[in-house]
DNA sequence: TTAGGATAAGCTTATTAAAGCATACCGGTA
DNA sequence: TACCGGTATGCTTTAATAAGCTTATCCTAA
């Protein structure tokens, strides 16, 4: 016999197995809103590992269009760039993310894994 | 000057108006996966206080069909029904959330407030 | 000066998700 | 037994979103 859901944020089950628990999202805000979350950190991650947005796109099977706009508007939102372009020259060019940009990334894994070990316990509790 | 995003966690700026803060969703798993997230509870609370899944719909500008699938899919996966239904009679019928069901949107509402809670946190520790 | 490959950006098409429509069913009450 | 209004559900249509195509631009090296 399994438990159903309690609001005591208690334990109330003997079963073993957990068949609850609690799932997040977070991302980081700007004033206009939603400024980066975990799908722009692994934008920004694969640009740096590959040095172009055409190749970041393509590995994680994003369009290019979309990954250049999200590098469009992280920068345009951003005090400093995250990524910096290089038109034209060796190779025809490419992207790389600055110092800025691996601060931020930085930033959002730190405030995921605060959130993740509220999460996991809070989803102790629950079960 | 502003100051940019920093991955110390740390106060770094002399600015008074806060730039950035730390957005998040939360929500409830089951086995299977999402379960019931704000958008339920909200459909859950109108169910409460209209007593029908028509006028629950019609108040927070959803489709029936999709709040009539909601509930649907929250009864199946749940041990007890969250909501039951009344169909013909009276009025020609109506539905009311379940003492369980009560009990999940008490829950999530705990769940949600430690979330905020550590969420307003870092967006202090980020600014 | 030409070749090369990546950025830049508009425009069109395709995919997917949501909404809307229609109809059957249900059961107390007049 | 006919009506009422809500549940139940398939089917059609629309809207939102993403993907795809195209062409221009850029700059270095050969």
């Amino acid at each position: 016999m399994r438990c159903v859901l309690v609001s005591t944020l208690k334990l109330n089950m003997k079963s073993a197995a957990k068949k609850y628990s609690v799932g997040f999202r977070v991302w980081i805000n700007e004033e206009q809103g939603h400024f980066i979350g975990i799908g722009r950190v692994r934008l920004l991650e694969n640009i740096q590992h590959t040095g172009s947005i055409t190749r970041a796109a393509k590995e994680m099977k994003m369009s290019y269009r979309q990954a250049w706009q999200m590098v469009e508007d992280m920068n345009n939102r951003s005090d400093k760039p995250l990524v910096e372009k290089i038109l034209g020259g060796k190779g025809g060019g490419g992207a790389m993310v600055t110092e800025a940009g691996g601060k931020a990334i930085k930033l959002f894994y730190k405030l995921e894994k605060e959130m993740i070990k509220l999460s996991e316990k809070l989803s102790d509790k629950i079960n």
